[in-house]
DNA sequence: TACTAAATAT
DNA sequence: TATATTTAGT
């Protein structure tokens, strides 16, 4: 079974897109009203920091669309301390010197706050690096929490993991269910792909599918787990977060790693990573990090017209 | 408190 | 309709 293991950790790779791939358009994400309602600096300079132009009409309605649900969200809202959130950019990544901080930085954190989080969509890039977390820990172990820490995203709540994760085991036990020839990779299998193409678009792990068979929490050696290494700062954005016409609000994502090989074989702990990305927690509000770049993605089963689907895209740092 | 499952919203 | 978010129960 290792044998597939490694099969399969080639196939993935094979078929991770290429960053030209991967950033095929660009948009801004931000209105120009936006930017002065929130008070947000856009860096125009920079090419990564994308704003989507839309009908200025709409914007505004979206807008009150959203103050209507903001006082809802008011309630629960901690107060945030102001909070300079100084270490939101990373100074390594010069590339993106993207100064896109909505809704935080200077005590206008408060429309950050009461600003719903977008919908996070779940890319095959994202849902992979999901489910290396998960292999990674075992599908035994694996929950959210320890989940969302191994994957290191930024911006990725416990919540998108817990539900995300409770999609990916109802996929798990139809693929038990179909337990035809499944086996050995989750694209391949007689899934249907209409309904679970995110889930086939990544490999499952056989372990996944035949539990109880290993008894050991670490059935998968490290190196099966590149996609959460971060042997540094580069990174391959793999968060994509949809705009929807109500919900004009900008996302901010961390870097969630490279998706490719290892360069060298050399594997580091993912946590040791994460603990510099702790000092970001999240008061309540997405932390606002180094906008990479933002590609607008459409989804040709989804295109329903209204919606973008922005991501989040390296810009080659490493 | 965190996780899981179900319901709801988009 | 499908997917993500939110809520409630354990």
């Amino acid at each position: 079974m290792r044998e597939e293991d490694s099969n399969w950790f080639s196939r993935w790779e094979e078929e991770l897109p290429s960053p030209e791939e991967l950033m095929p358009l660009s948009q801004t994400l931000i209105t120009p009203d936006l930017a002065i309602a929130f008070d947000i600096t856009t860096n125009n300079n920079n090419n990564n920091n994308i704003i989507i132009q839309q009908q200025q009409n709409l914007q505004l309605q979206q807008q009150q669309q959203q103050q209507q649900s903001l006082h809802l969200l008011q309630q629960q809202i901690p107060t945030t301390p102001s909070n300079p959130t100084t270490q939101q950019q990373q100074p390594s990544s010069g590339d993106f010197a993207d100064s896109g901080e909505i809704g935080s930085g200077n005590g206008a954190d408060e429309p950050a706050r009461t600003l719903k989080r977008p919908r996070l969509v779940w890319t095959p890039q994202l849902h992979k690096r999901f489910v290396d977390a998960v292999a990674h820990l075992g599908i035994k172990n694996a929950v959210p929490k320890t989940i969302m820490q191994l994957m290191s995203v930024d911006g990725l709540t416990r919540e998108n993991v817990a539900s995300h994760l409770q999609k990916y085991r109802l996929y798990l036990k139809r693929m038990q269910g179909l337990s035809g020839g499944g086996s050995g990779g989750g694209g391949g299998g007689g899934v249907d792909a209409a309904t679970d193409h995110l889930f086939a678009s990544s490999p499952v792990p056989a372990h996944f599918l035949h539990p109880g068979r290993t008894n050991s929490d670490h059935f998968l050696p490290f190196v099966q787990v590149p996609a959460l290494q971060h042997h540094h700062q580069m990174a391959a954005a793999a968060v994509t977060a949809v705009q929807h016409p109500q919900l004009q609000q900008p996302q901010y994502h961390r870097q969630v790693g490279h998706f490719g090989s290892p360069p060298n074989g050399h594997f580091e702990h993912p946590f040791l990573s994460r603990q510099s990305q702790q000092q970001l927690h999240r008061l309540g509000a997405p932390v606002h990090s180094p906008v990479a770049g933002y590609v607008e993605d459409k989804e040709p089963e989804n295109a329903s017209g209204g919606r973008k689907v922005l991501t989040l895209f390296p810009t080659g740092d490493d």
